[in-house]
DNA sequence: ATTACTTGGTGTAAAGTATGCACAAAGTCA
DNA sequence: TGACTTTGTGCATACTTTACACCAAGTAAT
């Protein structure tokens, strides 16, 4: 470590993650409201620092099971931010993750880094300004996972584990903000493969009844693994 | 600054920079081999420690520029690597660049990080190991360029500003690593429009002059603008 | 000048994929 | 029993992708 110049140690790494959940036709982030300085009151990202022992993933999990009490969860790394005054209080580079939990299954629990937590809809923070550069960050993982559901079937990641074709082309839609065509949508997902008929139905509802469908995911992995595309 | 603790400045963060060339049918990469502790005599790929007052991408031009004199290069960040122990002196987080250059224009400087650097063929490197965990970060950057170039038209960056339809379908073969059709290659690429023929023919071949064609960067971006898919 | 050699350049038919579209079926509720 | 709501289904057409083979244009050697 000798050969080092003290100079670039002088940054902190953090990571700070966009959780999406999804419920009752709407994507959702889980934000935290911000109590101290820099930027009191307004909403941000979960995140911290990464410790000195802790791998980067790991960090992001972290951050997740603290709020949440998820574990193994859908994560991935997205892209890193670190422009010179993007935090007011110094160098601080940033390591931004996705993650896809299944909201209503799980409260949030208020954590050392969030005083109040809060699952806000996305298309409500379009004129919202998060503090430091987390629009920018925001932005980012949802386009990255805009990309991502084109060509892996996360979506269902989601959901809960029993779900009707209608919720699933409903996640899309948020996802891909465009409209599907119900026939098509069907015709292709089925088609797929990845998901399996349970021969249920929903109950209490006020109209016909849906079937029930549950994502197979060693079906889903026998593909991936021979290389393919999952279009919509 | 004073509430942050220490503890969270005792990581380094460098960039590394994986930069693609063309050349002769081959996909290549340039790599500097170390002279000093740790790894010495390995190659490894060409990166920095990131200034205080430097943003990312600009530690990664500075790189690029220190090695080839080049400016303006094509530059995507690919993803960080943080593992705890990736660095054998200390705690050290890299986040991984690609950049495309244009091969034969430039020769390669030494420079402070670099006593020797080399254009090594990829495919020549699959059983080569490299210093640190850089085999990992540039199969990422690699696999990242697969993606990029099934939906932007980047492989104009790694050719010269006229090229033969033979020598861009080369280039397509050796990213993507599969043979393309001929005549399916060029009817493709060119409805796709960026490509102009200059009217001009090959010079000092021993066999029937191919055409030139140069990219139309212009139609590109209009095309970009309105939201559209590179596929080949 | 003729021939051999090498790479360049071109079109079509068949298969597969994507799109657009409308109506009867199965439940609940009053 | 009838009104209401959402589910579930098929086909015809346009578009896209794939597979495939031969003549053209130049150089080099005799």
């Amino acid at each position: 470590m000798a050969e080092f110049s003290q100079d670039f140690f002088k940054t902190a790494v953090t990571v700070d993650n966009v959780i999406f959940g999804f419920d009752e036709s709407d994507l959702k982030v889980l934000l935290i409201k911000r109590g101290t300085e820099p930027y009191p009151g307004l909403w941000a990202l979960p995140g911290d620092f990464i410790y000195a022992q802790e791998n980067i993933d790991a960090a992001a999990a972290r951050i997740l099971h603290e709020l949440t009490g998820l574990e193994r969860v859908y994560l991935e790394q997205v892209r890193t931010f670190g422009a010179v005054g993007r935090h007011p209080l110094g160098r601080v580079i940033t390591v931004a993750y996705f993650s896809l939990v299944k909201t209503n299954r799980h409260d949030v629990h208020a954590s050392s880094f969030a005083q109040s937590a809060e699952w806000v809809n996305l298309p409500e923070l379009r004129d919202v300004a998060l503090a430091f550069d987390h629009d920018e960050i925001l932005e980012a993982c949802f386009n990255a996972l805009k990309q991502r559901v084109r060509v892996r079937p996360i979506g269902f990641e989601l959901l809960p584990p029993k779900f009707t074709l209608t919720e699933l082309q409903h996640l899309y839609e948020a996802i891909l903000e465009a409209e599907l065509d119900k026939r098509n949508f069907r015709k292709k997902i089925l088609s797929m493969d990845f998901i399996v008929d349970l021969n249920e139905s929903q109950e209490g509802v006020a109209h016909r009844p849906a079937r029930l469908y549950e994502f197979d995911k060693s079906k889903y992995e026998k593909f991936v693994s021979e290389g393919f595309n999952f279009e919509l």
